[in-house]
DNA sequence: CTGGACCGACAACCACCGGTTGTCAATGCG
DNA sequence: CGCATTGACAACCGGTGGTTGTCGGTCCAG
């Protein structure tokens, strides 16, 4: 049972309202939480602060001897914590490039309260990135940890925080441009079509596992550039079937997209950072991330990723 | 993950000591909670506030930004806090006997703004006052807490606050009336005199152990009954040097003071307090009373006190 | 008088927070 | 090399502080 200062603030804000429904909606608390944090805050405090009926909440004199200090006290802190808010260096973080999934997520994240300054590249690739990291030009990269340089470096750790379905990415007036979903064995006599992943090396054999799982025909095309360049490189295919992540924003180009599934084929994303000594905003980055998902069990016919993305990379 | 005042208080002990072991020790905590809360604090700023090595601990840039604001907000939270305090219940302390240091420290920690309210209780030994400590009938303790019955109580935690020096108080007609310093040594013939301290083993076990170690014979006249009464006790003395704290007030009445030097006599005044929750106003007076004396080394030329007491109680 | 609206608080529930203990890794020193 | 010191990681778990559901008291209109 203490003092905190959110009981002075949930006090000075309720000691304005003189109504606790109202303060309550501005702390973003239900009223019988506030209620309850009044009591605790009276509790500690050894006094009561409001006199109130079921229709009425008024200071008592202790409670109005204390109102300006409780105001003064979490005016004092706030400065406090503005003064250091404000002066932080950004997070550098790879997000690989800015088709995929990792922007979004970066971006969601480094959005909520309180907001991450953030500083981005995209290396294409971790063989790109992770040398960086390990060199602290960068706090953290996105990527895929597995069909990278053995041994993984004992000094960066990663965690799982994505698996993105991919679809198929079809012109409009394709054989399979009309299909509500497609399985992979659907795509065995069309073959795949994807950018080049270059220096991706990580990418490269996420494609040749996929494709040598379900006897796919692989074509790389020339690497894309941006998401129009990638939608461009999808329309020219006659025959073979574009795959990207379903996050692609195929409106009004002519590429029609149609989910797979049975199972989904899925692109795991993983985070990678120096285990030693994080700076927080790449904490806070993590933790905002989450867990991550579960990976799909080896024979879940709902759910694919290559069996070497089962095994951990960092023993 | 949020801001509170608790985050502020451990990061400015923290910075005050640069010595996470020590600063938790200050705020009640493990080395290991503290290390947590400022992690979480600098997680919640977004920022850094102590560079750390397993030898060091240093403010960065953002860290002494920050200090002197996170004082202001513990300080005026605290001014909050005490504001309506004061209509409070007392602390209830025990000072052992009014003859003694406690007595004076706690008028000293307690009249400091903002004044605590005090209560006194002299049960003249800590035989005494852990089972009222232990039964919620008093907050505080001051006392001796090495030969006191083991094992210590796991919910009470102790604090080295003082080491008093014991000089000999003779007769102003005294073979040694006349020294400007003793040794203890110098005492072996005559041997030397106290009350006897009836209930507080303790400081039977203190005595018995210092008469040990220098080979001085000891006497226990009778019980104490105020400083008026001591001194008309030390006066009786015809061979026998009475040992008492230097703080004893002999004008005017006779009796002669003479330190004891080489090493110096220490009494070891512990305060003792029930760890979980303790009233702020506890919380108040434990900062008060600071971190208290080092203890002499045992080869220690110029300061004393029993082996004993150099190890803890608490484990 | 009755029913409905308003308001703060009680009760049950539970995710998670923040402490503890145990242990580890890094560092310095004799 | 062995030992001591120091901050941090890991596992654990009691309890904190929020939520939803509900209650009791009060006021007012029909």
């Amino acid at each position: 049972m203490d003092v905190d200062i959110h009981g002075l603030r949930a006090f000075a804000v309720a000691a304005e309202e003189l109504h606790f429904g109202r303060a309550a909606v501005r702390l973003h608390l239900s009223q019988q939480a506030l209620s309850k944090r009044i009591r605790r805050l009276e509790d500690a405090l050894g006094t009561r602060l409001f006199e109130r009926t079921t229709r009425s909440v008024e200071l008592t004199a202790a409670g109005r001897r204390f109102l300006p200090r409780a105001v003064d006290a979490v005016a004092a802190f706030d400065r406090a914590v503005d003064s250091v808010r404000t002066g932080g260096e950004p997070l550098r973080v790879d997000v690989y490039d800015e088709r995929f999934t990792p922007l979004r997520m970066l971006r969601e994240a480094s959005a909520a309260e309180p907001p991450l300054r953030v500083e981005l590249s995209m290396r294409q690739g971790l063989s790109a990135a992770l040398p960086a990291l390990r060199r602290g030009e960068i706090d953290a990269a996105f990527g895929r940890v597995h069909d990278t340089p053995r041994p993984w470096p004992a000094e960066l750790a990663c965690r799982l925080v994505r698996l993105e379905p991919l679809d198929a990415f079809v012109p409009a007036d394709h054989l399979l441009a009309g299909r509500e979903a497609l399985r992979p064995a659907d795509l065995r006599e069309h073959g795949i079509a994807v950018p080049d992943p270059a220096g991706a090396e990580e990418w490269r054999g996420y494609l040749t596992r996929l494709c040598e799982r379900f006897g796919l025909p692989l074509r790389f095309t020339e690497p894309a550039i941006g998401q129009g360049h990638l939608v461009e490189l999808f329309l020219r295919e006659k025959a073979a079937v574009g795959l990207g992540e379903r996050s692609i924003d195929a409106g009004g180009s002519g590429l029609r997209r149609v989910p797979i599934v049975e199972p989904e084929i899925l692109m795991p994303w993983w985070i990678v950072w120096r285990r030693r000594d994080p700076p927080p905003p790449l904490r806070t980055l993590l933790r905002r991330l989450g867990r991550g998902p579960r990976l799909p069990a080896p024979a879940d016919p709902l759910r694919w990723v290559p069996d070497t993305d089962r095994h951990p990379v960092d023993a």
